[in-house]
DNA sequence: GCCGTTTTCGGCCCGACTGTTTTCAGTCG
């Protein structure tokens, strides 16, 4: 069965090949719109289908591109994309995801020279005979060699965390020129998107020009790809790439916004200001030609007589509706999380002892912190058995007797088996305040099998804590393995949670399924599985997701204090 | 191709930079 992402590609090539072939612009947006629509959807498209749900209400899906869908989750194919992949070629795709070849200069490629693989670019560029092209020149042809060397090496995306100390050593750089008075990160970094292609920022400043010079000279600059009068490209070393704007203080909120995007999110507050008579853009908002908004960012949404919508929450998914009405979430803080219910210690494979956990726990001022150590199936990261976490769990209990203002709660991170039964014995699984399930082997069930193992799971009563529920890697593996939207049912009706494990490369739930669990009431544990005193600071990165999936401190486990934890535990005093 | 307090047609967000031009098209965000 073809996943939501293997599906909306069938819509971005059409695009593509639309866009070479000169169609209508907004035809072109509208494959687009619904390759992203499917893409970030919550349900599995092929599932709506089979279950002849009605597709069309999903924004920018009518009639003509339900029956497209429907097509290709039915034949695997899509006829229309077949007919435009005859007239020109399948391989285009690729040339037309080289920086500055867009489709006019593709087609003129293909007409001219019959040019549709990436290596026929190259040996065409490599002779000299792209410059003679209409619209190419001899620094086209450079640009061209240029990144096809590039590509070679691979860019990526980068993770968000990976993003963020290259995103502060720039900020330190750019405070030490003299002239700029603000400056801002936009873009998907301010978003907080699990990765990010490019950072975005911004400044305010009188002297655009020192700005651009300061900025180009900045170390890991590695190439300057544009130098204009307001704004700047580079490409640093790491192969990221960063761009600059400078914009006067009194347009700094607006272009703020418009920075920040989404641009679905920023098509969307655009469209909505032509309604209402007003015109925006990175300037201001204007009315009849004079602007009524611009300083600040939240002045923008004021001007449009809604709620300020945090960044997090720019992706077109409903929050300019909430926000008219003035029903946005009240969106959770670090400082609302009263503790971490997944780390491990040496006694398993962790770096510290319990000791030291609970110190570093401590001077983040938790009431709480849980040691959730691995079981026995995984004797690679010594994994206990039930006679070693017995012994774990009396030495807790020792421990917990001398602690004043932290309490340990006992737990462990339980292997689920390929069965769905739990590594622990039930004698040894009772005597844990709560557990941590989770999937470490047998990762590639098919979709049904891997699902229908967790939630025999869930039946265990000793079942509390889903694990990484999705096994999704940040830049490696999908989390698309599982039915996710039954899953979080399952754990509605079985009183279990989820969680949200905030490591950098998991960053598992998403931000969809947390919204998924939160409008069905299933609560969320945002914890680190810190395996190092350092790692507890992950859970930073965790209620940003959080925050993208639009979670409020009341819909997370662990901003409850611990007389309520124990109340939620207990899932007898709960069920159904 | 979608959509509708302008509902079956006629709109659809908006501006900067580069390179190739000689006033602007193409690309990007």
């Amino acid at each position: 069965m073809l996943t939501n992402s293997e599906i909306a590609i069938f819509f971005e090539k059409v695009a593509n090949l639309l866009e070479i072939d000169g169609a209508n612009p907004f035809r072109i947006r509208a494959y687009r719109l619904a390759a992203d629509t499917i893409k970030t959807l919550a349900h599995s498209a092929a599932d709506m289908v089979n279950d002849n749900e009605n597709i069309t209400r999903l924004p920018g899906i009518g009639k003509d591109l339900a029956g497209q869908i429907s097509e290709i989750v039915k034949t695997g194919a899509l006829s229309r994309l077949e007919t435009l992949e005859q007239k020109f070629s399948p391989e285009l795709h690729q040339i037309l995801k080289l920086p500055g070849l867009g489709p006019k200069k593709v087609r003129v490629l293909y007409e001219k020279l019959n040019i549709c693989t990436l290596g026929a670019l190259q040996e065409a560029a490599v002779q000299g005979k792209l410059q003679a092209l209409p619209g190419f020149g001899a620094k086209t042809e450079q640009h061209i060699l240029q990144e096809l060397t590039l590509r070679s090496q691979g860019k990526a995306r980068v993770s968000w965390a990976a993003a963020e100390p290259i995103v502060k050593s720039l900020i330190t750089y750019l405070e030490t020129e003299a002239s700029i008075t603000e400056i801002a990160v936009a873009g998907s970094f301010r978003r907080r998107k699990e990765t990010v292609g490019d950072i975005d920022v911004l400044v305010a400043g009188q002297n655009p020009t020192a700005v651009i010079a300061h900025f180009v000279a900045f170390s890991p600059v590695e190439r300057v790809l544009a130098r204009g009068q307001t704004k700047s490209s580079v490409v640093l070393q790491s192969g990221l790439q960063i761009d600059l704007r400078i914009v006067a203080r009194d347009s700094f909120g607006a272009a703020l916004h418009y920075f920040t995007g989404s641009q679905r999110h920023n098509i969307a507050i655009r469209k909505l200001a032509h309604k209402k008579g007003l015109r925006i853009n990175e300037y201001g908002a204007f009315k009849n030609g004079q602007p009524i908004a611009g300083r600040h960012e939240k002045d923008i949404y004021a001007a449009l007589d809604m709620a300020f919508i945090e960044p997090e929450l720019r992706e077109d998914r409903g929050e300019i509706k909430a926000a008219l009405a003035k029903r946005l979430p009240e969106l959770i803080n670090p400082q609302d999380i009263c503790g971490d219910l997944h780390c491990h210690t040496i006694d398993s494979d962790g770096f510290n002892t319990i000791e030291e956990m609970v110190r570093a726990a401590k001077k983040k001022k938790y009431q709480y912190l849980a040691v959730s150590n691995h079981t026995w199936g995984h004797p690679y990261v010594h994994g206990l058995d039930p006679e070693e976490t017995l012994t774990l769990i009396k030495k807790i209990d020792q421990i917990n007797q001398k602690l004043d203002g932290l309490t340990l709660l006992k737990s462990m991170e339980v292997d689920i088996l390929e069965d769905g039964s739990l590594d622990l014995p039930e004698q040894v699984l009772k005597a844990l305040d709560f557990t941590v399930c989770s999937i470490h082997a047998e990762l590639n069930l098919d979709r049904t099998k891997q699902t229908e193992r967790i939630i025999r799971a869930m039946d265990n009563p000793y079942f509390t804590i889903l694990g990484h529920p999705s096994g999704q890697l940040i830049n490696q593996k999908a989390g698309d393995k599982v039915d996710m939207p039954r899953i979080i049912e399952a754990a509605r009706q079985r009183g279990c949670f989820l969680e949200l494990n905030a490591n950098p490369d998991r960053l598992d739930l998403n931000d969809t399924y947390c919204r998924i669990a939160k409008e069905n009431k299933v609560l969320i544990a945002i914890s680190t599985d810190a395996h190092r005193i350092g790692q507890l600071d992950y859970m930073r990165l965790g209620v940003g997701q959080a925050r993208r999936g639009w979670l409020e401190a009341n819909d997370v486990l662990n901003t409850r204090s611990l007389e309520q934890l124990k109340r939620l535990f207990n899932r007898g005093s709960q069920q159904m």
